[in-house]
DNA sequence: CGTCTGACGCACG
DNA sequence: GCGTGCGCCAGAC
């Protein structure tokens, strides 16, 4: 995982995320190694639903545990309510056990 | 080739 | 504590 794309790499990442727990951009942005991109990795994330493999990307939220891509994902409530599967409570739009839930992504070299 | 936009993040007021 | 502005990287037009 070294010569992938930006996406690529944020897709591995975010699959990397285990059950019941989340990250945000820019933890991952950090680990892929452009802490700047933030954006790029939800914007990587919009396009996940082009990628053949399925990818979490309701596990990622910003750094106020929001869930700022709830309307760009599959319907309006389906993000919160896989959150809310996976014992991750999720009150307006905001997760209130973010930092308990918090996973830190592996730094990819 | 120049410009704008985007699921963010941080600094500043 | 909250609102606004700027910066970053990469792709689309």
């Amino acid at each position: 995982m070294v010569n992938t794309d930006f996406f690529e790499k944020v897709y591995f990442v975010t699959r990397l995320i285990p059950y019941g727990k989340i990250t945000t951009y820019g933890a991952i942005a950090k680990s892929i190694g452009a802490p700047k991109a933030a954006r790029m990795v939800g914007w990587a994330l919009n396009k996940c639903e082009n990628q053949t493999e399925f990818v979490p990307a309701h596990r990622v939220v910003n750094r106020n545990g929001i869930l700022t891509g709830k309307h760009h994902f599959f319907g309006f409530d389906t993000m919160k309510q896989l959150l809310h599967s996976e014992g991750i409570i999720c009150k307006n739009d905001k997760i209130i056990n973010f930092n308990k839930v918090f996973w830190e992504p592996p730094v990819i070299v």
